[in-house]
DNA sequence: ATAAAATACATGTATATACACTTAAAATAA
DNA sequence: TTATTTTAAGTGTATATACATGTATTTTAT
């Protein structure tokens, strides 16, 4: 149990790392890259701040500042939304939608490669890990 | 696949958050508490911080700045070697291992808790990642 | 023995995490 | 309507990651 633990940390930590080494060619870490996919699932629609944060995968990333960033590359834009002056809404430029449909590939093609499992084992694998988490979140 | 690497990523960001939380309560982050775990295993013998390195999970930790703030706290004492000037030593102070038994004690209690995972499982989820790895290390 | 290469660690920088706090705006209560 | 509470986002701080660079020491080659 102390080993799963201590192993599943590591594989998260591996796969980052596998991932990140093909996003740097592109100039982007691995929660901007999170973040534009989560944009491109919502596109053409705009998605606010809140909407981007619970759907991230580390629940305490601090999407303001991974914003911060995208729009610096101009590959989102950043607005305040109409109907909620509170609010900012988040779009996806063309570039932004350019360079993530050709990570999104690489990316892919790197899982492929490089990840030694087949549908059952995943299968099995999700099931494991939402067993062991309680299936509570 | 894909679900399979989210699923990886979340669990582990769910288990360290999880040990924290425990941890926060005795001043310690994840990352000192790991650095003293590998201490601790080596006791009483010292450990250089090249040797603490290679140990840590997330292999790309800056053990330097880490040691920084066991130091500051008396967990830890660093000494340049006496055999090679380059090499720092690292002890665990008697105020580390008092530490580091009281927190692994409650982080024990936590998986024991919360992870509902039995020994097969625990198994099976331990072979399944290092076959998603490719056993290449 | 001296020069070159390698090693161990420290340090600098950009980004991210974790969490507290601030501010503006909206929702609710009085 | 006005006051209070809640919400959304931005900002500040400490720590960590990822990686490049610097510096002292040791090893190796010449």
């Amino acid at each position: 149990m102390q080993k799963a633990s201590l192993n599943i940390l590591y594989t998260a930590w591996w796969l980052k790392t596998k991932m990140s080494t093909e996003l740097k060619e592109y100039g982007l870490t691995h929660e901007q890259y999170n973040v534009l996919r989560i944009l491109k699932g919502k596109f053409p629609e705009q998605m606010c701040v809140k909407d981007i944060s619970c759907r991230m995968i580390e629940k305490s990333s601090n999407v303001p500042r991974i914003i911060d960033r995208l729009v610096i590359k101009k590959l989102v834009k950043r607005e305040t939304s109409a109907n909620d002056k509170r609010e900012t809404v988040i779009t996806l430029t063309q570039s932004g939608i350019t360079i993530l449909g050709a990570t999104t590939e690489k990316i892919n093609s790197l899982m492929q490669e490089t990840l030694c499992i087949n549908k059952n084992d995943a299968l099995q694998l999700n099931s494991l890990l939402e067993k062991l988490r309680g299936n509570n979140d």
